[in-house]
DNA sequence: TAGAATAATGAGAAGCTTTCGCATTTAGGT
DNA sequence: ACCTAAATGCGAAAGCTTCTCATTATTCTA
């Protein structure tokens, strides 16, 4: 029952907010932009308007609930934010996103933002490459 | 004299391009939007258009040139590839941009690529904080 | 459970950055 | 100096995201 996320986060339970929040959760695609979700959303029939999309995805976001990533080239991609911090490696041939979390360059940043002298506060890191499926 | 840098990438020598170029290597801010330089052009007195500067910017990136970033919120700003690769950390509060190169996030990169069959082509690397200046 | 207060919605307009189209100008080779 | 192709400036347009505002839905209270 996701109405507890929404609630608690001091939003109406609205059916826009449930069914966006409920297509993060169910949709094979971790990572989708507003403008997926909202033509997915007219195909199930849904009377929804692409402004509410990007509306609540920010309030979900500002919430906690969802992070924002910015891919190149293009829009901007949301996912439901579980927990742990990842970061991306896409593929520029087909557009795959995985994901990955390596420790030590987390290490690393840590120590670079402190010699520059600085109060580290987020960092984005995406890896692009070719990936197994595309190449030759 | 930037000339030749402008002759080998198989474009014709232009006041504009040159102007830009000229912008480039003698601002003190070595990362500058399209529209920065732009601004800056007219108040010098220059005749130049908007579109301009992005036609040649674009250009000037396809011959490795300049190189583009997408720092976070805004617009994309351009520097002069100067040989070496680095990475950027920026305040969020002032807006301070500083440079980094860490071997080992390098190193770890490749490595992040290869154990999820990526050939990797490129990567990008922010680090978001609060600069020296700012904190308090 | 009805009503009042308030927040949320959908539709379209608008904002912003970047690109495009095209008539005019300019550069570079002869 | 002349010719041709390339480059320019301008305005329009694209693409993504946010804003405005009249209408509708949700929550609180009685
Ligand atoms: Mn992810
Ligand atoms: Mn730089
Ligand atoms: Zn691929
Ligand atoms: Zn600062």
């Amino acid at each position: 029952m996701e109405s507890k996320d929404i609630r608690s986060a001091g939003l109406k339970v609205t059916l826009p907010r449930l069914k966006i929040l409920n297509m993060l959760e169910s949709s094979g695609n971790r990572h989708l932009s507003a403008e997926n979700m909202y033509k997915a959303l007219l195909e199930e029939g849904e009377e929804i308007g692409l402004a509410t999309v990007y509306r609540v995805l920010t309030q979900f976001e500002s919430a906690g609930l969802v992070k924002r990533h910015h891919f190149e080239g293009g829009n901007s991609v949301f996912e439901l934010s579980q927990g742990e911090h990842h970061d991306h490696i896409l593929c520029v041939k087909c557009g795959r996103v995985d994901e990955f979390y390596d420790e030590i360059i987390e290490q690393r940043q840590t120590l670079v933002a402190k010699a520059k002298g600085y109060q580290m506060t987020d960092h984005s890191l995406y890896i692009y490459g070719i990936c197994s499926a595309c190449v030759n």
